[in-house]
RNA sequence: GGCGCGGUAGCUCAGUUGGUUAGAGCGAUCGACUCAUAAUCGAUAGGUCGGGAGUUCAAGUCUCCCCCACGCCA
């Protein structure tokens, strides 16, 4: 047994995030947890929402709520959707919580001790209207080079001529219009990774097994242009957390708060000491210090890709700069992205699916199969509607669902509704538990490595075993003249239904229950032993038939969910 | 413009360090079966592996050039 910790990318407070952000970290991290689990692992899965930063004041505003009160009912929101996808976090903490604010000015503190801050006195747009100061991409204006009228602050879309905000001409707000704006001077600290280059560097290389997506995104911040800049990381706004140096004030830093890139990933540590404080666990060090007991744990993280980053470098830096023993990732998992129907998922233009949404059309599984068998892992993957409507009714209505129905209702009718006894195993069946041994090796391979898609098409081999061996054995033809025979192979299909229960509750937990508790067994063991695995439910064991566990998606509904998400095109 | 991931059967995708007739699932066609959700199982057809040149006894797999899509950066 070892130990795992997990984290997916904290998603953002603001808005409920779509299928492609989903199967992008919390989806696939999620099914690394629960088959971890089920094998017997030590695992602590944790998640939260990142809730700081000017566009969650900005939403906030929007709703017209106090920006604390908008967060903690977001949080709620996708704490409520997580749960309808049956994302099994230990976890689901706040980056706004007190255990982060105290974490990530402790950090702070540290790395200044360390000599790893510097402080930097720049000129940045205030509003005097907004009463704030304006990230560039709040400001803009007409371009002073090619007369477009809505240039931003750092580049114009038009002419993509790089330009300074002052450069503007007639520069507004785009929060409230206003151009009441004028350069103040303030001043901000940043953390010098430059000086963590070299070991950051080393680091990366020595990371041989990493995704060829992680490592390339990571070297080419690492060594492009000028090689890693230092980052500010501190912000003139209100919503964050206040710049300590650890407990103490930090002079000029008044009313200034972390910025949210720095703080977010504290929260994967700070998320296990509200685990411990809400009483869901004990001991949050033993997981996060290499000291305290952490040493043995295998830390895996989950991302899309425009996270790498802030995962391999920022992150990493902030940790390797205390020089105190962290716990540093092992292995970075990241995903390309999710398109929709030959483009882009897009909130504003209400285009593809957005997670409340998927479960208002169809419960988890079919979401959570679909997504993780199509797990845009080494490029950019495609979903479309034709493709998700064909792949599960055949997937999951036809060859599983089909297969529990098709074996406990023939036992039904045939025999009762327990499990009959029949002859001794024969030659087909040592030959079914040979298949079923060696297909289920490669699927544990294949969840050990993390590789989703292949270990979704080993799953579903594996049922197909099932109907093959059915269709090749014909139960219901033996049945006619040799009962006893045919009484044993229903035996070894219902002990089937049981075994894929177990393979398949990483990928769709809900159905794998209802097989579950269908055979009336809470025996979930991994199948180590296949011969025992499929004797595990004996002869006289009661079951009951289940209703189909997927039903299949109509032509009328894809054609109207197709229309329904389509959005509005340019 | 620079960089990055890709461009493999109608569709979605696999193809380790270059090595026998390029694979899977879906879809299509044909057949078998009739227990089951008009389900299942089997077989067949389908590809000049984006284009061109090169290295090699041998290239989807390496090198160079070009084209296309997507993304990141400036």
């Amino acid at each position: 047994m070892a130990r795992h910790l997990i984290t997916s990318a904290i998603p953002y407070i603001n808005g409920i995030k779509h299928l492609g952000n989903l199967v992008g970290s919390q989806l696939p991290a999620d099914l690394f947890a629960r088959y971890l689990r089920s094998r017997g692992h030590e695992v602590l899965f944790l998640c939260a929402t990142d809730e700081h930063g000017t566009p969650a004041e900005l939403a906030a505003a929007k709703a017209g709520k106090p920006v604390a009160e908008y967060c903690a009912e977001m949080h709620d929101v996708q704490a409520n959707i997580a749960d309808g996808f049956r994302l099994s976090f230990d976890h689901f903490g706040r980056s706004s919580s007190p255990q982060n604010h105290a974490l990530t000015q402790a950090f702070a503190g540290r790395l200044a001790e360390m000599g790893l801050i510097r402080e930097v006195t720049e000129e940045q747009v205030f509003s005097v209207t907004d009463g704030r100061f304006l990230p560039d991409r709040y400001i803009e204006g007409t371009c002073p080079n090619c007369g477009f009228d809505s240039a931003r602050g750092d580049q114009c879309d038009n002419c993509t001529k790089q330009l300074d905000p002052t450069d503007l001409i007639n520069a507004h707000s785009t929060i409230s219009g206003s151009t009441d704006l004028e350069v103040r001077t303030t001043k901000h600290l940043y953390l010098r990774q430059s000086e963590l280059k070299g070991a950051l560097a080393d680091w990366i290389e020595s990371k041989k097994d990493w995704p060829i997506l992680t490592t390339s995104i990571a070297k080419k911040w690492l060594n492009d242009g000028d090689g890693l800049q230092d980052r500010g990381i501190t912000r003139d706004l209100d919503w964050g957390i206040p710049v300590k140096n650890g407990t103490e004030d930090w002079p000029g830093m008044e009313g200034k708060v972390f910025y949210v890139w720095f703080d977010a990933p504290i929260e994967y540590i700070a998320s296990a000491q509200e685990w411990v404080d809400e009483g869901k666990g004990t001991d949050w060090e033993s997981w996060w210090r290499t000291d305290k007991g952490a040493d043995d744990v295998t830390y895996t993280q989950f991302m899309g890709k425009d996270n790498v980053p802030f995962h391999t470098l920022s992150f990493p830096a902030t940790i390797k700069g205390t020089q105190e023993p962290w716990k540093l990732v092992d292995y970075i998992k990241s995903f390309n992205y999710l398109n929709y129907d030959g483009g882009q998922f897009s909130t504003s233009r209400g285009r593809g699916v957005f997670m409340d949404q998927a479960l208002e059309l169809l419960p988890s599984d079919y979401w959570r199969w679909w997504l993780l068998s199509h797990a845009p892992e080494t490029s950019d993957a495609e979903f479309t509607w034709e493709q998700f409507q064909t792949d599960t009714n055949k997937d999951l209505a036809d060859v599983l669902g089909n297969f529990v129905s098709r074996i406990t209702k023939f036992c039904r009718s045939k025999f009762s509704e327990a499990v009959p006894e029949g002859v001794p195993f024969g030659e087909s069946e040592e030959q079914l538990i040979v298949d079923l041994t060696t297909r289920v090796a490669a699927f544990e391979g294949y969840m050990d490595a993390i590789e989703v898609r292949k270990a979704a098409a080993e799953l579903r081999s594996i049922w197909v075993l099932g109907n093959e061996y059915l269709q090749a054995n014909a139960p219901w033809t033996t049945f006619k003249t040799d009962p006893d025979t045919a009484a044993m192979q229903v035996r070894v299909g219902l002990n089937l239904i049981r075994i894929y229960a177990i393979l398949s509750a990483p990928f769709i937990p809900d159905a794998s229950a209802t097989m579950l508790a269908a055979m009336k067994t809470e025996d979930t063991a991994w199948p180590t032993d296949m011969n025992a695995a499929l004797n595990a439910l004996p002869s006289g064991h009661a079951f009951e038939v289940p209703e189909n566990l997927f039903r299949k998606i109509t032509d009328d509904e894809r054609a109207e969910w197709a229309e329904r998400f389509a959005g509005t095109r340019d």
